[in-house]
DNA sequence: ATGGTAACATACAGACATGTATGTATGTGA
DNA sequence: TCACATACATACATGTCTGTATGTTACCAT
């Protein structure tokens, strides 16, 4: 190619993708450190590199636009967690799995969209209030599942109904998830004694050199620590 | 007194505080509800039974009356859980017992006001949120001191520096304090079992009938676990 | 009873945000 | 090259909310 060639010819398409991942991403930002009522659309689309029309070009209204950021976030949650979780045939590994992974995945700065999206929209109707808490509900169901499968099999206490105790166990990984998120060594060891305790587990055997430098390796049957 | 008897006078001063209460109520609700973007005085007023008039009467703007709404809240919850603190002179106890109490508390419906407020306001700096925030440095400070007395005894395994586990602690506390509040009888048990589990305890020495019916007394070395 | 102040209610003004309408730029197939 | 459709930008219209100004009611001291 010689200098002063011309740029690249996109695709309609490609533009269409592009401009839609960028809107996304300015908007789970936003959702993240605003709220839904507080996101403004000018903001979300100046952010993005575009203006309002290209947002409503793609976009039905501001509620459109935050469900597909609760979509995307659930994804991107699935990508990354869900594997640690079904790869343990054991519930309690699965969840205490489950638990790791998802502080892990807290290390991003869009991680508490649906927690402030849930917390927002608590007590009100609303499309986006109830996407998020469908989408928790999904969730839970599984929790449920692994719960009385591992009541079933003696390695869980008794304790509430399943699923109540699968939102226990939700609340608190999120709530420190969300605390402690990017505190390493730490965070996923203490996400992991927050589960254990909601479960009625005990603590789980490590020696205290884990509080001190580097994060040691993990007993052989739970997930691995650091994902890249 | 005969029938047709005028209403008695109020002085101003009755009616300011009876109408300063009013407003803090219904505030409260609104905040717990809708947080405070969505918090529109108009409402609050109304459901107060009021007019914004007298809303602007009593409060600057609706900073101030935010603000207002974070003192009442936390004056009521220092009222009636740390009391129940104080009168353990052990530090797991002491814990334990702010644990229990925080539950029965979020048996109230404004009992999510600060955790909305804290969750509406992160990342952005804001005088409700840096308010909200401060409050719950207090605590935490009482906190750290409780913990790190535990792990000088050797109640408290080691862990994350005490600030930072009295941060975990709380979260953990403030998340499962909603989500189980008023699910009687378990709430507060569930609440125990958390806390126990984030600071490294193993599970309370229970039977399994108190995840039956009626909850059972608790041992003697505890707070009461219900409260009028 | 009267004048003054506080407690409240109603009206006004401006800012901000959303959604819609219209204009401009870019890709695409014939 | 040209007509068309899509991708985006800009302008317009409307509603909502906050804070301020003004009006009315109730208490209080003289």
């Amino acid at each position: 190619m010689t200098t002063g060639a011309p740029p690249a010819r996109r695709t309609q398409a490609d533009r269409r993708a592009q401009t839609r991942s960028a809107l996304l991403e300015a908007a789970a930002r936003g959702l993240s450190k605003y709220g839904y009522a507080n996101l403004a659309l000018e903001r979300v689309a100046g952010e993005a590199g575009y203006t309002r029309g290209a947002l409503y070009h793609l976009f039905a209204n501001k509620e459109d636009l935050a469900l597909a950021v609760v979509n995307w976030v659930e994804e991107s949650w699935n990508a990354e967690v869900r594997p640690l979780v079904t790869a343990e045939a054991d519930p309690v590994d699965a969840l205490i799995a489950l638990a790791r992974g998802h502080v892990v995945y807290c290390r991003r700065d869009v991680a508490d969209v649906l927690m402030n999206l849930r917390v927002e929209f608590t007590g009100q109707d609303h499309p986006v209030g109830r996407a998020v808490t469908e989408s928790i509900h999904r969730l839970a169901d599984d929790c449920a599942v692994l719960i009385a499968a591992g009541r079933e099999s003696g390695a869980i206490p008794p304790g509430p109904p399943p699923r109540e105790m699968a939102f226990a166990y939700l609340s608190v990984l999120e709530a420190v998830g969300i605390q402690v998120a990017g505190k390493a060594p730490y965070d996923v060891d203490l996400a992991e004694r927050a589960v254990r305790g909601v479960l009625g587990l005990p603590p789980a055997p490590v020696s205290p050199a884990v509080w001190g430098a580097a994060a040691p390796m993990r007993p052989a049957r739970t997930a691995p620590e650091v994902h890249e």
